[in-house]
DNA sequence: TTAGTTGCAAAGGCTTTGCACGCGC
DNA sequence: GCGCGTGCAAAGCCTTTGCAACTAA
């Protein structure tokens, strides 16, 4: 089963048959779907799921912490269920096909003290574009 | 005068009273408007000037690699006219401030071969993101 | 039971487009 | 004068919202 479902369950994530198919349908490694593609593939097991559902799913699950937002990828928001482990992302600029790479030692999220402006930094998004071997 | 304009003029690009007033609103440091914040920028100087023109304007200046666009900020596009010096950015999740950063040693753009997936990577992009001293 | 979730439809924000007019070169 | 740039208004895409009906716990 799904990981990302017990994590919710174990949470006391109240379960209804909406969000365990948007859950069910983000599950997996790099998944970058739009709002609209996971309501497509949501609809194809229940086909009576609403956008405005799919959005508000979508949105507990980032404010949750299980799903990441990415943006810079075409005009609509990306969502990334790989919120576990951290990772970055290599964008194609040709067909907006997006993977995670996992760096091996990322003394990146050192942003030296002078340089912080006095900002209290919580994280650090990396995003590498190029053109994928299929757009080269 | 700025900078932006002297290059833009170099580069035979047809200069309209529009276009210059765009250039000159963006000219500067820490300069990550919207487009509409540079729309009404612009029409505080010349009181004619459509959206249109303002988005077709950004969207040019963004091709000739003169105007970077960052996206994660909001819903809106931002337009930073610092596309010369490498930089990054510093975000804050309260208000949604947007400081430019200068990495001293950037040995970040090294993606290791490994982790390339046969792309070709051409460009990176940094987001520190954290709470500014007056949200803090 | 009851508070939280859903679906619908409409509104909203941001951006793009089509076309006639105008202006830089 | 030619061809690109502009303005307008409308359409488009993505997302949010209000509210009545519904349902998991």
């Amino acid at each position: 089963m799904s990981d990302l479902l017990q994590r919710l369950r174990g949470r006391g994530w109240r379960m209804t048959s909406q969000r365990r198919v948007v859950a069910e349908v983000l599950d997996g490694d790099h998944v970058h779907l739009t709002a609209e593609e996971v309501h497509l593939r949501a609809a194809a097991r229940l086909p009576e799921i609403s956008r405005a559902t799919v959005y508000n799913t979508l949105g507990e699950l980032v404010a949750l912490g299980e799903v990441l937002e990415v943006s810079g990828v075409g005009r609509a928001k990306r969502y990334d269920p790989n919120a576990r482990r951290p990772h970055q992302h290599l964008v194609c600029a040709g067909c907006g096909t997006v993977r995670d790479v996992h760096p091996a030692g990322n003394a990146l999220g050192d942003l030296p003290e002078a340089e912080r402006f006095g900002f209290a930094v919580c994280s650090v998004e990396i995003t590498y574009r190029g053109l994928c071997p299929a757009c080269t």
